[in-house]
DNA sequence: TCCCAAAAGTGAAATATTTCATCTTTATAT
DNA sequence: ATATAAAGATGAAATATTTCACTTTTGGGA
């Protein structure tokens, strides 16, 4: 059964972190420019924020929410990029290259999103180098991101990635030892790269070891040194 | 032996493409303020042209030679993170976060490398936002670069993997379908993200079905569309 | 509420990959 | 030229991972 939450208002722009560092940067004038051309949308767990190949005319902030990279090779496969928490910077730098999404970016449970159109930013950019210094400084950080997330795609054993994950997770994701997983087993394999049956085996057998709690889709860290042990020798 | 080549005269600013692309946007007081920040080296095979964790205060424009990203995880774990060929803008955008490297840097064979120092290209940059777009343009391809290779070694098997890195070495790297590969296997194996044995074993059967001709060092693809079959399936 | 489909879970067989032992070839230094 | 170390090569055993067949649980819609 769904929760019928009532829909608030949504967060004004003068308590938003991107307008609040924006404004640092900007003159009034741009400032003003930029509220023009932003709107606000609500996502639902499930639905599809920037679809992969599409031509991207806009960038999207995420105010609150959990949204995947999602690259979709071809029906039976599917592949989990990145997994980021509000707030971010979604579109421009870290997806679109020649304004093709180079993949998809998925809402995982309620997402509060800012759209602001590309062609009107794009021109305070070129008008303001600084600012752009800045946001790409923050596109950066994703890319670190994908970087750590490769390194440990590319030299760890299933285990050690499955640690890894789970601790990317409590840490940078949800930010807490205990957290409810909206997404699949299925979902956690393709962001780990293996086959849906080794995340279940894995887990249970944390589990067994009390390194983690699973019930349904809560999932609780018991014993986070152990689970960097793994992730090390992994 | 090594060849005692002649140290030829290095390349004039003002025939870089790097340069020549800069004149577009920069004004001829910021072009001629780069030009007495910028530096010639040249690197021979193996050499370390940045070093992971070191604090970087150079942009470096690789115009001649091949380069390797690598990782270097503890002294038995390393990692080939990309490949690419000149003419390439390192450091920087594609590399550096809060001024340290995430990774090193290494010449394979010899490399002409440009060097600026950041402090003032920055501000170059902060001045200038449509030139600072149109690098980050350019950073941004090796982004898209990175995600491809990501997709390959997450969802595709050793073989499948070795192909791919076979069909990017001749068609984006080497340029040709035949190349005098510096790379050692156990090299090739932490790009591809397995064993040594295993790149040798993949060689060998390829050598067989009469996919690749492996003769020490020189590697020619002799069917690339067996070669991306084996892509596609893996 | 019940029904159905999707997701979760389990264990065993099949397959892929790594590790190991050993040998040959190649490159480098003396 | 010779010695030595590093790289390349090979096949078999050990290990990791996927696939498959099947059962149980969960969640949403009629």
């Amino acid at each position: 059964m769904k929760d019928q939450s009532e829909i608030k208002d949504l967060t004004l722009c003068s308590q938003c972190l991107f307008y609040k560092q924006s404004s640092l940067f900007l003159s009034e004038k741009d400032i003003h420019h930029l509220e023009k051309n932003i709107y606000q949308l609500k996502f639902k767990h499930g639905e599809t924020i920037f679809k992969q190949g599409d031509k991207s005319r806009h960038i999207a902030l995420l105010n609150h929410g959990i949204v995947k990279f999602n690259f979709e090779e071809n029906k039976e496969r599917n592949l989990i990029l990145s997994i980021v928490s509000a707030p971010k910077i979604l579109g421009g730098a870290n997806m679109f290259y020649r304004q093709r999404n180079l993949f998809s970016i998925t809402a995982i449970g309620d997402c509060d999103i800012c759209m602001i159109d590309m062609n009107e930013f794009g021109e305070i950019l070129k008008q303001n180098g600084k600012y752009a210094l800045m946001l790409f400084e923050r596109a950066m950080e994703m890319f670190e991101t994908s970087i750590l997330n490769y390194i440990s795609l590319a030299n760890k054993n299933v285990n050690g990635r499955i640690a890894d994950i789970l601790l990317y997770l409590s840490e940078h994701v949800y930010k807490n030892q205990s957290f409810h997983l909206l997404l699949t087993r299925k979902e956690i394999a393709e962001f780990a790269g293996c086959s849906k049956e080794n995340i279940i085996h894995t887990f249970s057998h944390l589990n067994d070891d009390n390194v983690i709690r699973t019930d349904g889709k809560n999932l609780t860290i018991l014993d986070k040194s152990k689970l960097q042990m793994i992730s090390r020798l992994g």
